[in-house]
DNA sequence: ATTCATAGACCGACCGGTCGGTTTATAACG
DNA sequence: CGTTATAAACCGACCGGTCGGTCTATGAAT
């Protein structure tokens, strides 16, 4: 027999021409990025890229992977068992804004998929089971405060989704550069307003 | 003689023109659509388009003026001066639902024009001139309610910046069709969840 | 141990087609 | 007729994707 396919290669240049497709996507766009520009951008040649991906569509599938990872908002949720629903809000938090500081130079990338999402149902399912996964998270806790009687009765859903809206949106501001303060201290800020509204006084 | 300029003829072609391009844009994305695409959506032709606008680039920076446009907003400020502060925010989110349940359909070109705002410093000012105006206009009648003690001693542009956040978050998670609940009725108590925090008891 | 055969990994010139934009032809109207 | 307005044919640049070919690791045969 001759040469095996060796599977960890595989894997490594995957990586290797996702890595540089992110980079020259966030310059330019999805569209605005040929082949050529990742193939510059990777230092393969076309050849090995069309070798590992039969084309531009299926590399931006395989990359839509790494950034509507539902696993790794799962794992987060394994750390917020322990604590007071504040507690545990705060270490929710301090990882949306180690992974969002972590993202900043390809967020316009994840905003471009938001568009495409918009217009492709495949991609919007993938959105969507993140999103969902995520606010499953955040309702988890917050009902667990109502259940300790941290919060007053609320609907759960109702202020998951309104804390995304503020994560989000301080996202979106931020990466348009369109606020004059911090974006941490703007995103805490605007979740401890939330929490004021629904935290029993003592 | 020469037949005289017909301003009002150019002004409506224009219109028709840009229509047109939003509604292809909203369909197919802005680089996904063709100047082509944008003739047969007209029902003009390439000839007669490329009279009024010499460039797809030059089109797209008329079509900016229609999404980012701080005129429309400050007359919208021009009305929140009466009544309390409540009844002044009540108002505008009124307004702003109203304007998004108009706009709904050209949702993803916005998406859009905030990603190309990302790259591109020219837009990226025009987005940021249109949110400061809109921000000063929250901010403004939260100070109003701070001075007439509706509200306690808060930060008005955090707060007015917030509930911007949960504006734009409910519009993209809304456009995206991640939410179960009605667009509304979530943006509303979105809101009314960061009022809450605020308000003094009475 | 050396040679050979085979297939995985990779290269870059090239192709068909599309794009934004230009030029040319013609109609409408003063 | 000259000007304005529109349509259609056309152009070169560039795009995604292909293809013939090269190189190299590895098992089989000698």
């Amino acid at each position: 027999m001759a040469r095996k396919e060796n599977i960890q290669n595989i894997a490594r240049r995957k990586e290797q021409i996702i890595k540089a497709a992110i980079t020259a996507f966030a310059r330019t766009g999805l569209k605005g990025t040929s082949m050529n520009d990742i193939v510059r951008e990777s230092g393969l040649s076309k050849g090995a890229i069309y070798w590992y991906y039969k084309s531009k569509d299926e590399l931006i599938s395989d990359l839509l992977k790494e950034f509507f990872d539902p696993e790794e908002i799962k794992k987060v949720g394994e750390v917020l068992v322990t604590g007071t629903a504040l507690e545990r809000l705060e270490k929710f938090i301090g990882y949306t804004i180690e992974e969002m500081n972590k993202m900043q130079r390809f967020r316009p990338v994840l905003q471009e998929l938001f568009v495409i999402a918009s217009r492709d149902q495949k991609i919007r399912k993938m959105a969507k089971r993140d999103f969902r996964v995520g606010v499953a998270l955040l309702q988890s806790v917050i009902e667990y405060g109502v259940k300790s009687k941290e919060f007053r009765k609320v609907d759960p859903n109702m202020v998951a989704i309104a804390i995304f809206e503020i994560i989000e949106g301080t996202a979106l501001f931020w990466s348009l550069d369109l606020m004059d303060v911090d974006f941490e201290k703007q995103m805490r800020e605007g979740i401890n307003l939330i929490l004021d509204g629904i935290k029993v006084e003592k």
